[in-house]
DNA sequence: CTACATTCATACCAAACGGTACAGAAATGC
DNA sequence: GCATTTCTGTACCGTTTGGTATGAATGTAG
C-alpha cells in the first residue's frame, strides 16, 4: 500500500458525484460548496485529490466524454450514413433522457455558463465538439464516396443539421420534454436526410 | 418638468445596454459591475430606475421580446402551415445572427444560466416560451382543419420539431455558424415539412 | 517505538457578489 | 431665498466565491 495516511473516500465515486453536480448545475453555478457536499469530502481533500475546480471539470468531461458519449462513437461506426444519423439522433434522445443522471447535454450546459471565455475547460469543449464534427463529416463524405449519399449531397450541411438537432434536444430534456417527445422530433428529422434515388 | 433633479442619462438606451450585457453574458454570468459600466450609471442610479437585478433582467427581457422575437408573430400570422415553418425558421436564422447585437437567443442563455430554480425571471422565461408554443399548435391544429396540413400530422410534434431546431440555431449561432451556415440547415429542416399530397 | 509520508478537518484568506446608507447636488414650487 | 423632491457619487454592508495555511490524525518502513 501506498505510504501515508490512506484517502478515506473512493476517488471514482467523488469523481461521479462532481459530474453529476456540474452536469445538472453548470460550470459556473456549482460552486465548491455544492461539490464538496455531494462528494462528501473536505474542500482540501479535492483540491489534493483533483486540482482545483477547473481540473476537477475537465476530468469530469473525460468520464462523461468515454461513458455518456459513447452513442456518438456508435454512430460513427455505423454502416451507413443513413444508421449514422439514426443512431446519432435516437441515441442523443435516450441519453438526454436517462433518468439515471441530469438530464440535457453536459458539454452545452457546461459551456454556456461559464463566464470567462479564456477558460481552459471551455477550449477543450469546443475541441471535444469540433473532434465529433469533423469525425462526422469525414464519415458522411466517405458515405458519398460509398453510393450511401446522393453525389450533390453536402456532408458540412448535413452534420451541421444533425448538431443542431442534436443540441436543440438538450434543451428541450432540460425543459422537461420526455424519451417520448425526443424520439419523436428525432423520427420527424430523420425524414429530412437525403434519399438514395 | 418632474418634480426634483434630474435623471442625467437616458432610461431607454440604458436598457438597451443591459439587454445587451444580459444577452451576451446570461443572468448570472452578467453582474453589477458589468451593467452599471455598460449603462454608464451608478449601482444607485440602476436601482432607482428599474429595481434589482432580476427587475431589470425582466424589464430587459420584455424589451427583447417585443423588438426581437417579432418574427414568431410574424410566423404566427403566416397564410398557411408551411410559410409559419419557414418564416419561424429563417427568421430564426437571421435573428440569431444578426451583427446588430448579440448572437444567440436570451431566453435561452438566461435560462441557462440562472442557477437558482425559484428565480421569478426563470418562471417568467418558462411562461413566455409556453405561451408562444402553445400559439404554435393552436395555428397548426387550425392548419389541419383548414386542409393545410394532412390530417394525419400532430401539431404538437410539429411544433416541437420546430422548437428544438430553432433552439438548437441558438446555440450553433453562439459557436460561430454564421447566417448562411443556419440558413441551410433551416432549409434541410424544412423538407421534413408533411407535404400535402 | 520512532521517523516519515500523506490525508483530514478547521479555520481562514482576498476578491467579487448583490444591495444599500448617506450626504451633497440640481431641479421645482412658493 | 427657502423648503421640498429627486437624482448622483462615494463608501460601505453582509454573504458567497474560489482557494489555502496549519496542525492533528493515520497509515507504512525501519
Amino acid at each position: 500500500m501506498a505510504l501515508g495516511r490512506p484517502r478515506a473516500f473512493d476517488i471514482d465515486t467523488a469523481l461521479n458525484r462532481a459530474l453529476e453536480v456540474f452536469w445538472s448545475k453548470g460550470f459556473d453555478g456549482a460552486s465548491l460548496t455544492d461539490l464538496t457536499d455531494a462528494m462528501g469530502i473536505s474542500r482540501p481533500s479535492l483540491y489534493a485529490a483533483f486540482g482545483n475546480k477547473e481540473d476537477l471539470f475537465r476530468k469530469a468531461l473525460d468520464r462523461y466524454k468515454t461513458e455518456k458519449m459513447a452513442y456518438i462513437n456508435e454512430a460513427l461506426a455505423a454502416p451507413t450514413a443513413r444508421t449514422l444519423a439514426e443512431r446519432l439522433l435516437f441515441g442523443a434522445a435516450a441519453m438526454l433522457t436517462d433518468p439515471s443522471h441530469p438530464v440535457g447535454c453536459l458539454s452545452v450546459k457546461g459551456a454556456m455558463t461559464c463566464k470567462d471565455d479564456s477558460l481552459i475547460a471551455k477550449e477543450e469543449l469546443d475541441q471535444l465538439r469540433q473532434s465529433f464534427e469533423t469525425s462526422i463529416i469525414d464519415r458522411l463524405t466517405r458515405a458519398i464516396a460509398d453510393g450511401d449519399l446522393p453525389p450533390d449531397s453536402d456532408p458540412v450541411v448535413l452534420q451541421r443539421f444533425l448538431g443542431t438537432v442534436a443540441m436543440g434536444m438538450s434543451l428541450q430534456a432540460s425543459q422537461g420534454a420526455t424519451a417520448a417527445d425526443l424520439m419523436a422530433v428525432a423520427r420527424m428529422a430523420l425524414t429530412a436526410w437525403p434519399a438514395l434515388r
